[in-house]
RNA sequence: GGAAGUUUAGCUCAGCUGGGAGAGCAACGCCCUUACAAGGCGUGGGUCGUGGGUUCGAGCCCCUCAACUUCCACCA
């Protein structure tokens, strides 16, 4: 027989046992004629290791695929990660740089080679992690968003969408990345709050004094300058309309022109008009036909136009005109200002609005799709709900998504140029005739391809049998920041392929803070590493932490003590299930309902109470609640009451009672195994295992337990633990140690309860050390002692020893100053029209009940007030 | 500028469709009771951010204001 240490050790019970599980190959999908239950990894990026967020994310998936197979679902949980183009190229450049090695020299087929060494060695880390959170994981379907198959998906996910029209190449601004020199998504993008400066200069009138101010925070732009806008309802400048004004950087002369996007209250209300390096001045010029002239060069340098300052970088050319127009009088004046500037998310360095040729998908008609498809009633169901709005205001505002990136690592882009012509070939197939053609050098944004993520891991565009099994998807399961990104477009690209939703739910949890409630980040260096706390605390420690005491789509601070209390409530199931495998070891007991006492059918029957809520929670995400529901059922009425009352049974000399508390042990611990076992799976199965004496069976792979049917509620049972319950205070509030023990007097009106007390007698008298019990014995009048009144029952106690008499008049005297203001809230309560009218019956029936022991109680009291009267 | 969230015990947070406020940690008292002292038993502590409203009844629903947080968009 396998015995139990003594403490719990979460490195020995964690020791292993995803060996075993992958052994058995429990994890592996299509084990069960049930109905299909899929859920698909968000993919971690191959960057680095997994943090918290992936540790709650990863918890929160792991539970329900562990929960749904335990149900009888044939579950699939398919890992993967993410090739994360511009973010791992960094850090692939970045080593290879370290070595003094420049990508270019290394050349495109080297550079891959060397970026897929690199996935796989974090691969190994992220695999190595997944081991440690215990995650049920089918790696038989393992996919990586750059093999082959997602390949195969992206080509024809591109070439449809071209041919439907949705995916165009055009000169736009977007967001450059002067470091990494590719283009940058809108969320690639990150708004910092700076303080900038914002120059003023003069742009003169020719052969004059007169100048307009203009203010810019970019002044190298004004190489490129087109023209000067100003609103033509400002009297101050239109007496400039249309005529030219000379641009103080490279003495051009520039028109000025007048539209009502410019605000007159703004600025100086005359702006510099710069279409090929700002958004909202590309506007102005397709809208006036300007010129599209650049000034700057891909990595950031001044071009040409800058003349004297070509060839120097942006900030640094910068630099050196404003000090020159300084010299010359056209600056007038420079303010500090605190605007937002925006960084590149991979790189950190400044991004440049630039115009550019690129591939866009035009993003009005798949949006419409997704806010039409969640009008229907086939709806995706968000959980908390309010995260459907964010998506909803996401694809009402979205723009053009630019797609193509000028990388190396990532989905090359399936367009081919034909040389001799300027024809262009858009195909999932390269060319026969290769030789006459160029591909496209560039590469797909990498939310392409995990925008495909839940179909084409199940070998979509083929029709595979895991494509029409496991699809869509059960559930998504990540963070809110990552609505937008990448849920959104899951969704179009899943509506516009598929034809159908994705996923049938998404549920959205929050962040993990730090302890004073900081975001974990590089920058501030307060991340935790989820190791670390495995390493120390166990996995199961860390998951039931995760989860436990936290409300959906809200975020966690992180909290060491609460990983410290997560470890001791294992250490409590620990050692109860020590105990009940020592005084019940491997022998098998059947539960026979019909002779069971009523303690046995009390703790049962909150056993049921706690099987129908937790199932009843998991199925609405509620894991917060689950935690709470399954720690006081544990903590309160199994190990607090039930295995302390049990001790008096085992020690019967009645072989039914005797059996009954083993049979009753045993199967709830099983019970609460099962329950416990998707929140914390190693320890649960390590006890498991004991308890069944065989390491053959993975608790997983048993059935989610239902409620046991028993005869009665075994709810007056609760009459033996107020009894014990206020004997306990009595003598912790009268300095009494608790062994002391006492006579009790129990007395009741009611015969049911008489009996019931008369039954559980032995159970009092250990509780409260009352050797001897008189039930139901009229109480001499002149006696002395401490009344104590519960609900149907009073109790007393003969002690005139410890008894201050005056002191005990007081109390009481309080005690029915309490009560009265309760009859009397009854009373108004319950002679209410409205009330009565309106309030549910079980309510009413509850308030009755309650003004019927209220009332009892004072009689009791008023007693007990005058027999202590007359002896003072 | 637009949107969302948060405000409950000393701290960190629960509180599901409105029916007399809970947990963990901390504090205090007692207890080495043969599963557990990383424990047991017991106690104290909250006008649920402000001001209104709806209701027989509001921590929960509606409105006002305040503070904090986050996201989106940003004007030269």
């Amino acid at each position: 027989m396998k015995e139990l240490e003594t403490k719990y050790d979460h490195l020995k019970v964690e020791e292993g046992k995803y060996d075993f599980w992958l052994k058995k190959r429990v994890f592996e999908s299509g084990q069960s004629k049930g109905p299909a239950y899929t859920i698909v990894i968000p993919p971690p990026n191959v960057t680095g290791k997994l943090h918290l967020g992936h540790a709650v994310d990863t918890t929160l998936q792991d539970i329900l695929i562990r929960y749904k197979k335990m149900q009888g679902f044939d579950t699939l949980w398919v890992p993967g990660m993410d090739h994360a183009g511009i973010a791992t190229q960094a850090k692939v450049e970045a080593r290879l740089m370290a070595q003094g090695i420049n990508k270019y020299d290394l050349g495109r087929e080297n550079f891959l080679k060397q970026s897929w060494a690199w996935k796989e060695e974090y691969a190994d880390f992220i695999h190595e992690q997944w081991k440690k959170l215990g995650l049920s994981l089918d790696y038989t379907k393992e996919r990586f968003t750059l093999d082959e198959g997602l390949n195969k998906a992206v080509t024809h996910v591109f070439v449809s969408l071209y041919n439907k029209g949705l995916i165009y190449q055009g000169e736009r601004i977007i967001n450059w990345d002067i470091k990494l020199k590719t283009a940058l998504s809108n969320i690639e993008v990150i708004y910092k709050p700076s303080k900038s400066k914002m120059y003023y200069f003069k742009y003169a009138i020719p052969n004059s004094q007169e100048y307009i101010p203009v203010a810019t925070t970019r002044p190298e732009t004004m190489f490129a300058d087109e023209c000067v806008v100003i609103n033509a309802r400002d009297p101050r400048y239109l007496k400039y309309l249309n005529k030219m004004v000379i641009n103080p950087s490279n003495n051009e002369l520039v028109p000025v022109i007048a539209d009502n996007y410019v605000e007159i209250d703004f600025g100086t209300g005359a702006m510099k008009c710069t279409p090929a390096h700002d958004p909202n001045d590309y506007l102005l010029g397709k809208k006036y036909n300007l010129r599209f002239r650049k000034c700057l060069n891909k990595d950031g340098t001044v071009n040409e136009l800058g003349h004297k300052y070509a060839g120097l970088d942006r900030f640094v050319a910068r630099e050196e005109m404003v000090k020159d127009m300084l010299e010359n009088g056209s600056l007038i004046k420079i303010e500090t200002i605190e605007n937002q500037v925006g960084y590149s998310e991979r790189s950190d360095t400044i991004v440049e609005p630039y115009l550019s040729k690129q591939w866009f998908v035009k993003m009005k008609p798949l949006a419409e799709q997704v806010i039409k498809y969640q009008k229907s009633n086939d709806k995706i169901n968000f959980y908390p709900a309010r995260f459907e709005k964010t998506l909803i205001q996401w694809m009402e505002n979205i723009e053009d998504w630019c797609i193509s990136r000028q990388l190396w690592w990532g989905h090359q882009i399936p367009v081919w140029y034909r040389k001799d012509s300027n024809k262009i070939l858009v195909s999932e197939k390269a060319p026969t005739d290769i030789e006459n053609y160029k591909q496209d050098e560039d590469v797909l944004d990498t939310w392409f391809s995990s925008a495909l993520w839940p179909f084409s891991t199940l070998g979509w565009p083929e029709n595979s049998h895991n494509y029409q099994k496991y699809y869509p998807n059960s559930v998504l399961v990540t963070a809110y920041d990552i609505i937008f990104f990448w849920v959104s477009r899951m969704i179009f690209e899943g509506i516009e392929f598929t034809h159908q939703k994705p996923f049938n739910d998404v549920l959205i949890h929050g962040l993990i803070r730090d302890e004073q409630g900081r975001k974990m980040t590089k920058s501030l260096g307060n991340g935790i590493d989820p190791m670390d706390i495995i390493a120390k605390y166990g996995a199961d420690s860390l998951r039931y932490f995760l989860i436990s005491g936290v409300a959906p789509g809200l975020d966690t601070r992180f909290s060491i003590e609460k990983i410290e209390a997560s470890w001791n409530f294992i250490n409590k199931i620990w050692n109860a299930s020590r105990y009940i495998l020592m005084n019940i070891g491997l022998e098998d007991y059947q539960l026979e309902i019909d002779k069971l006492e009523l303690v046995d059918n009390w703790i049962i029957n909150k056993y049921n109470e706690l099987v129908n809520k937790v199932t009843l929670n998991l199925d609405k995400y509620e894991f917060g609640l689950v935690c709470s529901d399954v720690y006081s059922f544990i903590y309160d009425y199994f190990c607090s009451w039930y295995i302390e009352l049990a001790k008096v049974n085992l020690n019967s000399d009645n072989l039914q009672i005797r059996n009954n508390s083993k049979a009753v042990l045993k199967t709830l611990l099983i019970g609460i195994l099962k329950i416990l076992h998707p929140i914390m799976p190693f320890v649960t199965e390590e006890i498991y295992q004991s308890l069944i004496n065989s390491n053959e069976v993975a608790l997983v792979t048993t059935n989610w337990p239902k409620e046991i049917k028993i005869k009665e509620n075994g709810n007056d049972f609760n009459y033996i633990i107020d009894i014990i319950t206020s004997i306990r205070s009595f003598k912790s509030e009268n300095n009494i140690i608790p062994s002391k023990t006492i006579s009790l007097y129990i007395k009741s009106e009611n015969k049911e309860i008489l009996k019931v007390l008369e039954e559980n007698r032995k159970f009092i008298g250990k509780f409260t050390y009352a050797p001897e019990i008189v039930i139901d014995k009229d109480i001499n009048n002149s006696e002395i002692g401490k009344t104590i009144v519960l609900n149907n029952i009073t109790l007393f106690i003969p002690m005139t020893s410890y008894l201050n008499i005056k002191e005990e008049i007081i109390n009481i005297n309080k005690n029915i100053d309490k009560i009265n203001f309760e009859i009397k809230r009854g009373e108004g309560i319950l002679n209410n029209k409205s009330f009565i009218e309106k309030a549910p019956p079980e309510k009413i029936r509850e308030e009755k009940e309650k003004l019927s022991n209220n009332k009892q109680k004072l009689k009791e009291l008023n007693e007990t007030l005058a027999i202590l009267n007359n002896n003072s």
